[in-house]
RNA sequence: CGGGGUGUAGCGAAGCUUGGUAUCGCGCUUGGUUCGGGACCAAGAGGCCGAAGGUUCAAAUCCUUUCACUCCGGCCA
């Protein structure tokens, strides 16, 4: 059986082999990305940018039904502007990119090609802001950022990568806790929801928190590999950056005050989580909600008559009951190879048709996560294809919380917790005091 | 930024120790037969061996430098 398996997905590495080159095989394979001339950027392919359309589509839908503007803030920011608050030039100043020179002009002040909008954003706010009637801001752009990572790797850490941000200002310190929350929230959703990828919300120590933050949420995946993964994360930035830019409104009671502010983001990386949590030895496995195609129909022996017009009646029922539907009536490649590459791929569903099935009023339909042949009925097929779909969907979150509380610890007994640690990965859950130097401690016994 | 690995056709590899002008599989092109788990036959196209310099009559092979990718660590979305 080894043998056999490894047969069919011979240019995938094993997990169990080599983890790091498995996830490498799967999104090169599957032409998710490339490596570009330049060090550490990736070029995302059209299969690759079509999840990331999903995430965009789903989570932009969320941020306007609770109020959000998208706008564009430009890609580069004047060096004084970063200097302003000082946590955060400190914990960006090591990684950003400079532009210092405009055609043959040496520009009179270094510019950072952003790595996060935060200052010239603020800088527009000054100018925008006068009353307390116009808060709360709630805007977000979706954009690319650079941070100069001297490893990377695709979708996971990039040197540039493809994000939103979101930037608000409110009134009060309260609202701000509550937008911060509110948008952990809709992160939540946007993993455990359309990405079957269940999540641990929670808090960052003051150590690991944004640089320049009153306060960083962030949720946290686990992997195949029982690696966690920062999948999105949530700002509070209290009043840290308003002073700093000298934010300004009149409030209530006419007094000016300073406005307190969020900041929230997600990114591609979503996409690698996605790879590390779902997918398995054989490629893809995408949820139904994220895949770009969530049924792909192989008509068996077309040339025989009536096969293709079947297929194609299907592909029409199908698509008009709202189905992502592909129809691969290509004759350059045999079944049994459409069968391997559309695994790969990770398509949620393989319906087969052929002459017996025709003949029987049946269709042999392949859930992707399964591998298992299931004969289906030809009448009411889209029905039964959208109740897949559901049961797959759940079925995958359901699996992947699974694996994440069987890797879960509670740790009462912190040498025993020292001896366990590289035997056991995945989440431990521990008491702690929340002081930097019990988090000092820990991080330096254990790594 | 430290430590390891790898660069030979689109992809995967052999050749390097012991120098003699590049080989195999897959893919690709053309034609035909096939089609229920990676089909078969025939005929083709494609590479100045990551780059630069050196040694030599002669370098994929030996020497020096350099670049890229990749993995493991420290930091991040």
């Amino acid at each position: 059986m080894a043998k056999k398996e490894k047969d069919f997905v011979k240019e995938i590495t094993p997990m169990e082999e080599d983890f790091s080159r498995w996830y490498t095989d799967v999104i090169l394979k599957n032409e998710l990305v490339d490596y570009s001339p330049v060090k550490g950027f990736m070029v995302i392919r059209p299969y690759g940018y079509a999840l990331w359309e999903k995430i965009q589509s789903y989570a932009d839908e969320k941020f306007k039904a609770t109020g959000h503007k998208n706008m564009y803030f430009p890609l580069l920011i004047p060096e004084s502007l970063l200097n302003k608050e000082k946590e955060h030039v400190e914990g960006f100043a090591p990684e950003v990119a400079w532009v210092t020179q405009g055609g043959n002009q040496v520009l009179a002040e270094r510019l950072v090609i952003r790595p996060t909008s935060e200052t010239i954003i603020c800088y527009m706010y000054k100018k925008w802001l006068s009353s307390y009637r116009e808060l709360p801001y709630l805007y977000n752009q979706w954009c690319s950022v650079v941070r100069w990572e001297k490893t990377t790797r695709p979708f996971l850490r990039t040197s540039e990568f493809l994000w939103q941000e979101g930037h608000t200002l409110h009134e009060t310190e309260e609202e701000a806790q509550t937008e911060t929350l509110k948008m952990l929230d809709i992160y939540r959703q946007v993993a455990e929801d359309l990405m079957a990828m269940p999540v641990v919300i929670g808090q960052k120590s003051e150590k690991e928190k944004f640089a320049g933050a009153h306060a960083t949420y962030t949720m946290e995946a686990l992997m195949h590999d029982g690696q966690a993964l920062q999948a999105g994360t949530s700002h509070n930035l209290g009043q840290h950056f308003t002073k700093a830019f000298d934010i300004k409104f009149q409030g209530r009671t006419g007094k000016e005050e300073y406005p307190y502010h969020t900041s929230w983001g997600i990114s591609t990386r979503l996409i690698g989580g996605l790879i590390m949590v779902h997918s398995d030895n054989r490629g893809l496995v995408l949820p139904p909600k994220m895949a770009p195609t969530q049924v792909v129909i192989i008509p068996i022996a077309q040339k025989k008559e009536g096969v293709l017009e079947k297929a194609n009646e299907l592909f029409d029922k199908i698509k008009a009951k709202g189905i992502r539907v592909e129809l691969d009536d290509s004759t350059d490649n045999s079944p049994g190879w459409k069968f391997n590459q559309y695994e790969m791929k990770g398509y949620p569903i393989r319906i087969e048709i052929g002459p017996r099935d025709i003949e029987n009023n049946q269709a042999v339909s392949v859930r992707r996560d399964k591998l298992e042949k299931e004969i289906i009925s030809l009448d009411n097929i889209e029905e039964t294809l959208s109740e897949m779909l559901d049961t797959m969907q759940k079925d995958l979150f359901e699996k992947a919380k699974a694996h994440r509380d069987a890797h879960t610890y509670v740790v009462k007994d912190y040498e025993q917790y020292k001896k366990d640690l590289p035997t056991k990965p995945g989440f431990a859950k521990m008491m702690w005091c929340g002081c930097r130097e019990c988090e000092d401690k820990l991080k330096e016994e254990t790594g």
